[in-house]
DNA sequence: TTTTTAAAGCGAAACGTTTCGCTCTTTTTC
DNA sequence: GAAAAAGAGCGAAACGTTTCGCTTTAAAAA
């Protein structure tokens, strides 16, 4: 069927070796290029990355890891990171774990049968267990948004923590004082930007009071109901803090049920800027992370330890937020 | 490194044939099986698909070809194409068209190149050019949610016009006359949506009429303003159809931020049963499309493609939809 | 010039499977 | 009980590349 090697060797009369060189790019003599390439061109010719990756030991293919393919986060992030990848020739192979740790696990050793060069992780948890088979078959492994407990894994990912600090911070400095919080804590990034919520209060003065903190899943319907709480509150507070898109949206939705206007009444800060942004009246001020970058260095990241072979010590990398600034903070009279 | 068939040619004393008869499934004496499962075992055999797909002329990989990965409906339909792939053994890799049809025909070759065995398409398109030459190669192609224009390929989908009707059938039913819709001309779906609105009303005697028909981008952003335009006629419809999970979100937003209500002052429809449905109150009514079942039956026709080789007529599966009913449609007292 | 060094090309062996055509047993059939 | 058929196993060739070690040719140094 299609065009092979060999037929390249007839139509130019040089061997197989020299035609090799040629194609992974060793030097050749001007007319024997020449040959080669008028060749390839009448013949269609094309590598056969499955013979070469029998031989070299490399599919060119990366493996993803993710513990939702749902949520749209992780859709932006899939997008970057497949782009970059087959800009430098590589396949994405996709597992998806649904948020199950069972599944992930068979999806590491699934990955690791179909031979892929390397993994990029969003793993369920920050127990990556799962990715020991992955270590022992010689893997190189990037986590993206979620560091690994251990450190023991190279990781792109953003603070959390100082970037929601970030955020309460510049409530504070309009004056805000009763700050409450929607925010998940099912998982390690929940977990931090909560944090630094009570960082940013504390280093104010404050201390973060439970009444004002609506703790619940990553979801939409958390974000409706924790706002509903909030509103709900004898003493309101004149300002919310939603630590990522679902629960902002949610919030949004509960707050716009309600008579109550923003920023007039309530202040909001959200996280994520997703399309979302685009259409909430007033435009939202939020927590922007640099997600095409993220993929990006994840990719570049993998893609080195894939060619160096040789395991150095793990790094993080760790990339730089900003609050995008929109219509829904009001600046208060006074403290 | 890992064990090859040879190691296990020495341990038993069997030839490599037998083995690799074992292998694939054939036959062999008892004592003999029993010698080639202990030495598995004990080597952690595993077979090398590379090495395997270079003689059989198969990965045991699918591509997907996505127009986009950011849409919420799109990483639904991919979690259950995955979850079907894997449990047959069959990887999934994944390309993104972002929305570019230049981009589309690039990774369709990427694919080829990679060497799929099947392709699950949902294109940009209708005009499905750049598939010519997944079949050129001889690889199975199935479409999903989009069929192609001359319907050359196997294509798995809901009867989009059908659905649009049942939905606008049960808002006449309801004794709503003056009915909008918010749709997207962009896309197959959306055309055929707005079809289907248009064969409800004429069943009903009526004319679908243009100032009542707001079509723009497949996005909340054109939801939001769409709504906003229905809204401020003078006289404005007792009900809105919004043809995807998008458009319905954005309208509800902007309906949230007038003093109406639904369904007293406005009863909605929806379309596509995704989170967000969980969200809003009242709960909408809503057209639900299989989602797993077509992801679970793409799967299942393209296998049975990729296993029979030979072509034969291409075959469209048709799914059922329902109308699932919410608190968003008020009953009209008269026509 | 002669010698040394570098560049380019070559044949053959490898990578880890499957598969083809054959032989040798064993079972079935009449 | 002989002939035919079926069942198991085997060796060797194939799949389409890359790579190793060697030879030849050309360029640089002396």
């Amino acid at each position: 069927m299609a065009a092979t090697i060999r037929d390249i060797k007839e139509r130019t009369g040089l061997s197989l070796a020299t035609i090799s060189k040629y194609l992974n790019g060793g030097n050749v003599l001007p007319e024997n290029r020449i040959k080669i390439e008028a060749a390839i061109k009448e013949l269609h010719y094309e590598v056969n990355e499955i013979a070469r990756g029998l031989v070299t030991n490399r599919t060119r293919t990366v493996g993803v890891l993710a513990y939702s393919v749902e949520s749209i986060f992780n859709g932006t992030l899939l997008r970057h990171i497949g782009n970059s990848l087959r800009k430098a020739g590589y396949g994405l192979m996709i597992c998806d774990s649904c948020d199950d740790p069972k599944i992930e696990a068979e999806n590491v050793n699934f990955l690791i049968g179909k031979k892929v060069d390397g993994i990029i992780a969003l793993p369920v948890s920050t127990k990556t267990d799962c990715l020991k088979a992955a270590r022992k078959a010689k893997i190189p492994v990037v986590l993206i948004d979620r560091p690994s407990e251990d450190a023991s894994f190279d990781c792109v990912r953003i603070d959390n923590r100082r970037a929601a600090a970030q955020a309460v911070r510049f409530l504070l400095q309009n004056g805000h004082r009763r700050i409450g919080i929607i925010c998940s804590h099912s998982e390690y990034t929940g977990e931090e930007r909560y944090k630094g919520y009570g960082d940013a209060l504390r280093e104010a003065g404050a201390e973060p009071q439970e009444g004002l903190c609506a703790a619940g899943t990553h979801s939409i319907e958390f974000g409706f109901e924790g706002m509903g709480r909030l509103l709900s509150l004898k003493e309101r507070p004149t300002a919310v803090f939603m630590t990522n898109y679902e629960l902002a949206l949610g919030a949004v939705m509960a707050l716009n049920r309600t008579k109550l206007h923003c920023p007039e009444d309530i202040s909001l800060m959200g996280f994520d800027d997703l399309i979302m942004s685009h259409v909430i009246h007033p435009r939202l001020h939020m927590v922007v992370q640099p997600m095409k970058e993220m993929g990006e260095k994840a990719v570049e990241l993998l893609l080195e330890r894939i060619g160096s072979g040789q395991r150095e010590m793990a790094m993080e990398i760790v990339l730089g937020t900003r609050v995008s600034e929109g219509d829904s903070v009001a600046k208060l009279g006074e403290k």
